[in-house]
DNA sequence: CCGTATCCTCTACGATACTG
DNA sequence: CAGTATCGTAGAGGATACGG
């Protein structure tokens, strides 16, 4: 077994904390979308098509809420709001390369399940 | 960005396909238990406290389905099934790894979010 | 950002068929 | 009766969509 593994009978394993982080319907997209740089909150939602306003506020909080990204609120009015990849998050990254790799060769072997 | 972005407005990116494939409550903790080697249905069971059976066979079917897992029946009475990871699915080994490896990280930087 | 409606995942409980 | 592998169904709860 790949090492990570931790005593038997545990209830969470490390694998199990990291999909937790990034579980979610479009939370994915979004850090994949942000890699890029600091996007604004509509902006973000127009490169995202499907998500709903909702969806987008709520996963953009869970990751500032988990460290993973950094919220900027220029203050102004109009409002303008910023979110990017904290330094934290950036340790994400291969983790994210490492998603992305797997699943272009998926969809390149099943076709018929690149969903 | 890194690379493995598709074009602009795309429904679909190749990190949502792997975790639509390693999503649900408990594929995480289920490959990892079978990245040992093979099991039987029951003793999978018994090393992921608090699974359902239910749960556990939808999910282990669900992965036969994506092609990561192999079924063996022995087809005898009474039945004995082993699940093991196929060799498609071994392709998957990195990516879990790195999961898991960020995943400590993780508890250990935020202990309070080790979910 | 909220309230509401809907959908879907997971859980709980039970049932099946056969053997030791 | 206990154990093995699997399925059916119903219900709670959470996730998501829609509209204001």
């Amino acid at each position: 077994m790949p090492d990570g593994g931790i005593e038997e009978g545990s209830q969470r394993l490390p694998i199990d904390t990291t999909l937790s982080v990034i579980d979610g319907r479009w939370k994915g997209t979004i850090l994949w979308r942000l890699s890029d740089g600091p996007m604004r909150t509509a902006e973000l939602r127009r490169s995202i098509p499907g998500i709903t306003e909702r969806m987008l506020i709520r996963h953009l909080h869970e990751l500032v809420d988990a460290g993973i990204l950094v919220r900027h609120d220029a203050g102004t009015v109009p409002p303008c709001v910023h979110y990017s990849i904290s330094e934290y998050g950036q340790t994400l990254g291969p983790v994210l390369q490492s998603l992305c790799d797997w699943g272009r060769k998926h969809m390149e072997h099943r076709p018929s399940q690149a969903s």
